[in-house]
RNA sequence: GUCCCCUUCGUCUAGUGGCCUAGGACAUCGCCCUCUCACGGCGAUAACAGGGGUUCGAAUCCCCUAGGGGACGCCA
């Protein structure tokens, strides 16, 4: 289907009039797929001709936002208003060969047109009235726009990678301002040259664009150029089934880095939303780009899903070496303790992470369990903690344990639990009886990776000195 | 409203005329494991939007209906 005797192409063009959005990394991950899979060139353009909206706030959190993703450009990126010359001379050009025209009709008379479509149950249709007025008959003061003189019969055909073949009549479409009264381009004139300056061979973006590309190829055919191929993917909706709205989804990657997500965890689930390769769940980078095909893309929108993106996350957690992790969450823990833990505290938790990664799901819930190892002494309990501790055998228990445990030569987990059951028999209680209380002493929680483990990572001294805190009157 | 697109379990999807009494994953529920909570293992509930065709045979092809989405700017 594709045509891979050129080098492949892609680019990512965001606006910068906002954060970068979920359905925006999508597209830029199918992009970089698609040229990693071809061994072509990604490429980024920021298209900021909106001069209004458009803010350097965005494009640094689109930047960041791709570079946390993985997904940044192979070159620097294109800033399309800073082409703008380039584009007028293209309108010029049009003009100049006849292909385009200047158009003299006021906002009102467009209102007019836009009414009228209204009432007669149309689109809106630019009527063509300057098409071969001459600009003699001008009215004065007002500045003209350009507009591309579009066919007026036949149609227009997409092949559309994922779509399939879409057809418009030409008569539902108008003559397209090309040139805005104040010279500048507009988006559709843009987009066209930039993707064609740029060699761009494969525009991948999404399904909001495809009516736009009947009159983006009018502008190729136009001038000659050959258009590149399209693919059109469906949006990403939210749970409700609605348009992604801030609530479920519409929030920029950072927010997602702030919830505790892991960068392949999303780029796992962003893959799997729209595209499939068998039964197939858990993929990687590499092998993503190995299967990664347009063909696989599927045409019918998708709804995000955060319970299985918290999945994946949980599943790349358990995945991900100790190192990183404990450095990811390091943030969180100094602003926890007020202050960077100190190595003792880094050396129990590193002992201790392989009993939490199977225990979070995100970053935050890692950083939050991995306090039962870097807070500091006295604990404070948690009100289950509490309860337990308070519990009528608890003091026997916890004062019993802690003769045994401090008799104990090797403190290791077989030992450990070796005496801690002896004890319990010698009591004549279940395990659970004196493990709760001893839980609570320990971590400071109701609930926790395995005792004998928690007791290991924790170290002799640490454990006994908690376990002391917990029996001292307070 | 007009044009375009879409429609398999709650969600993401497999499926391209017979392999489908429709498979996997997440979620949910149950059991097992067990010192708690997880992980893990086993199992369960749960879908071809509806109606017509075509065919020996349809989730797969065609038509209609319904529902959903997108586009209709001198925004991008």
């Amino acid at each position: 289907m594709s045509d891979t005797s050129r080098k492949v192409v892609t680019r990512f063009a965001p606006s910068p009039t906002g954060f970068l959005h979920i359905g925006g990394v999508r597209t830029a991950l199918f992009n970089w797929l698609y040229a990693r899979h071809f061994g072509g060139t990604y490429l980024l353009r920021i298209e900021d001709t909106d001069r209004e909206r458009s803010t350097q706030a965005a494009i640094d959190a689109i930047l960041d936002g791709l570079a946390w993703m993985g997904l940044s450009g192979d070159e620097p990126p294109v800033f399309q208003f800073s082409r703008a010359a380039r584009h007028a001379a293209v309108a010029q050009d049009l003009l100049a060969r006849g292909r385009a025209y200047h158009c003299y009709a006021t906002p009102e008379e467009l209102q007019q047109m836009r009414d009228a479509a209204k009432a007669a149950g149309r689109s809106m249709r630019y009527d063509g009235r300057w098409r071969v007025r001459d600009a003699s008959e001008a009215p004065a003061g007002v500045k003209p726009v350009v507009r591309l003189k579009a066919p007026q019969g036949g149609e227009t055909v997409v092949s559309d990678l994922i779509q399939g073949e879409v057809r418009v009549a030409n008569a539902e479409l108008d003559d397209m301002v090309l040139l805005r009264s104040d010279g500048t381009p507009t988006y559709m004139l843009s987009v066209v040259v930039d993707d064609h300056d740029m060699g761009v061979t494969h525009v991948i973006r999404g399904d909001d664009h495809l009516t736009n590309t009947f009159r983006q190829l009018q502008i190729y055919e136009a001038m000659g150029w050959t258009p590149p191929d399209f693919a059109h993917m469906s949006l990403i909706h939210g749970a409700d089934g609605a348009k992604l709205s801030k609530r479920h989804g519409a929030l920029g990657v950072e927010a997602y880095r702030d919830m505790g997500f892991l960068p392949e965890a999303m780029f796992n689930y962003l893959l799997r939303l729209g595209w499939s390769h068998g039964d197939d769940e858990i993929i990687g980078r590499e092998q993503a780009i190995a299967w990664f095909d347009l063909d696989a893309v599927g045409r019918a929108p998708a709804r995000f899903d955060m319970a299985k993106l918290a999945s994946l996350n949980a599943h790349y957690i358990k995945e991900a070496a100790d190192a990183r992790l404990i450095e990811l969450i390091a943030p969180r823990l100094a602003a926890a303790l007020g202050k960077a833990p100190d190595a003792a505290a880094l050396e129990r938790l590193g002992r201790g992470l392989a009993g939490l990664k199977p225990r979070a799901q995100t970053l935050v819930e890692l950083a939050d369990k991995a306090m039962i190892y870097v807070a500091p002494r006295p604990l404070s309990p948690d009100a289950k903690a509490v309860k337990l501790l308070a519990a009528p055998s608890a003091g026997t228990h916890l004062a019993g344990l802690a003769d045994v445990l401090a008799a104990t030569a090797d403190w290791a987990e077989p030992a450990l639990e070796a005496a801690v059951k002896t004890y319990a028999a010698g009591a004549s209680v279940k395990l659970g009886e004196v493990a709760q209380p001893l839980r609570a002493a320990l971590t400071g929680r109701a609930e926790s990776p395995g005792l004998f483990e928690v007791m290991a990572a924790l170290g002799r001294e640490e454990s006994l000195a908690r376990i002391g805190d917990a029996l001292a009157p307070r």
